[in-house]
DNA sequence: ATCTAGTTGCAAGTGTGTTGCAATAAGATT
DNA sequence: AATCTTATTGCAACACACTTGCAACTAGAT
């Protein structure tokens, strides 16, 4: 049973093949797990899922996947504050950095681009000679519904 | 034996004891390794430590202080980058928030405080109505020393 | 069709952090 | 100073995220 290779091979995938990686079954599906994803899912998220799509997909594969893909800098890894265990999230690497706000009362988690977030990178770059590869900012707090609904 | 219990009692202490907490011989003693901690410590190492200065402080016991503190605000939780494994570091809770760079080759941590940093979270509370109450920011790359050192 | 090195799955292992519960001890009360 | 109450501790067992060694497999080149 030939699988939906068919279809737009993602970003993710085109990536790894010019990178002369080999796209194996495996990949192609945990590969579109993560490109599909419509929030950020953890490791055994991205397990179960991929599992769905075909049930001969291993933990191991998935990590190790992950982590090629982390190394590649193709995806970022986020700890969203460990509010839910030591759980790592993923998520596709975005043309422009972006700020993760957790709301420690209802769990929600929203996002934030922002010029002074850019700027502070430049500064960092300029002024401590250091070279980014990477940059994380997560914000914990209290959301815009959760204030008011804790100020009643 | 007594313990050097005279020794100025350090923020820590005071901090929790006005908050109505018990200051028993363990926390003492923990409190103390976090606070004379001349770089980013782990639980486990925080544990070691704590062991050199009373054989009778339990793992357990580490984790239920670090958890202790950090739901009062009194430490922070660094992952830094996730470059040793999944380790968390701790560190006092800082007057201003700083920016913790980590770099990729030589491993060294430096930290930074930026007054765009704080006008960032300046923003965020105002442009989404987020009440922050504790932030992270980590950056991963190449520190000065080790950018020349791989253009040599 | 064949080859070879990159990739996978299994099983076992590592390490961090957590939980239930009886024993202990801090700090208040007398 | 003795007593009391309840927070805190230590132990043992557990939960879970992630890793490793290695034989079997297979993608993509020849």
């Amino acid at each position: 049973m030939p699988l939906p290779q068919t279809e737009a091979p993602g970003r993710l995938q085109a990536e790894l093949m010019s990178r002369g990686l080999r796209m194996t079954r495996q990949r192609r599906i945990i590969l579109s797990v993560v490109e599909t994803a419509k929030q950020h899912l953890d490791a055994s998220q991205i397990l179960r899922k991929a599992r769905k799509l075909d049930s001969q997909v291993d933990r191991v594969t998935v990590y190790r996947t992950l982590s090629l893909l982390k190394r590649h800098g193709l995806i970022d890894e986020l700890d969203l504050m460990h509010m839910q265990g030591e759980k790592h999230f993923y998520e596709r690497r975005p043309q422009r950095d972006h700020i993760h706000m957790a709301c420690l009362r209802c769990g929600k988690i929203s996002e934030f681009e922002s010029n002074l977030f850019d700027r502070l990178k430049g500064q960092i770059q300029r002024d401590c000679q250091f070279h980014i590869v990477v940059t994380r900012l997560e914000v914990g707090g209290y959301c815009a519904q959760c204030r008011t609904a804790s100020a009643a």
